[in-house]
DNA sequence: ATGGTTGCCCAGCAA
């Protein structure tokens, strides 16, 4: 049976309730990931969720900052969490479905603005949450596996509105594409997105500093889907829904979606 | 080089 799947840093998950319910009787994925939730795992709002067929959820939260989500049609089992970097910080939570596919969900640190970790400590977490990562696939090696969130990192040139003013701005920066190539190889993941959109722009987000995002365009991926090798090939139709950005009280993120006919 | 916006919750940090 195919499902569909969405990532999607939600910035607020009670501010933005309304736009969830939305894009879940919209776009309807099986599983959706969120990523900054900004809540408590006890006050994420569930009522309007399950009564759209969300019945299943699993989930890391903290009280203003972090928190990742999956809300799932699907059963689910909640199987870890990890605390890479050891911040004590909700990033990471884990869910294997039904079908027997594992959902990674991650939101790996910003990074602060100073791309030098002597003098930007939170450089230097986000340096050592991509090093522990890293460390975790290479120790277990996932296996019909599915990892999706926030990484914060816009690996290739055309995942970004301009390669070379961006390559010292966090995010964009060769340290930071070269760990997530690491984190990458050690759990022979495929980046189901550019797998299936192999040419071109492709962005997930805009900041909310630029007035007419839309027309200026200066957007980032940093919003990713990726597979281990034994289900990478039964991806398809991976899509970034850019109108939900545009949509009222909306994200700086739009939601990134793939089909896997497990 | 600076400031531009938003959310947390009411100061200032984080993004």
């Amino acid at each position: 049976m195919p499902f569909t799947l969405a990532t999607w840093n939600i910035n607020s998950v009670r501010l933005r309730e309304e736009i969830v319910l939305r894009l879940m009787r919209e776009q309807a994925p099986d599983v959706l990931c969120l990523q900054e939730c900004k809540s408590p795992v006890d006050k994420i709002p569930l009522e309007g969720f399950q009564a759209l067929g969300y019945t299943h959820m699993v989930a890391r939260g903290q009280k203003g900052y972090n928190g990742v989500a999956i809300l799932s049609k699907i059963p689910m089992e909640d199987v870890s969490g990890y605390d890479y970097a050891e911040l004590g910080h909700a990033r990471h939570v884990a869910g294997k479905l039904a079908n027997g596919v594992t959902i990674h969900n991650f939101y790996v640190p910003a990074g602060g603005d100073k791309p030098d970790r002597t003098i930007n400590e939170k450089f230097g977490q986000k340096l050592d949450y991509l090093r522990d990562m890293q460390a975790g696939f290479l120790a277990e090696k996932p296996e019909r596996a599915i990892l999706v969130g926030d990484l914060n990192i816009a690996p290739r040139e055309d995942d970004v509105w301009d390669h070379k003013k961006l390559l010292k701005v966090v995010s964009h920066t060769p340290i930071e594409v070269e760990a997530l190539a690491a984190v990458q190889a050690a759990g022979d993941w495929v980046d189901v997105t550019r797998a299936d959109i192999p040419e071109g722009k492709l962005y997930s987000w805009w900041s909310y500093r630029s007035p007419d995002w839309d027309t200026a365009d200066k957007g980032r991926r940093l919003d990713h889907v990726w597979a281990t090798p034994d289900i990478a090939g039964l991806a398809s139709g991976s899509r970034v829904v850019r109108d939900v950005r545009g949509w009222e009280k909306p994200s700086d993120h739009a939601p990134v979606f793939a089909t896997f006919d497990v």
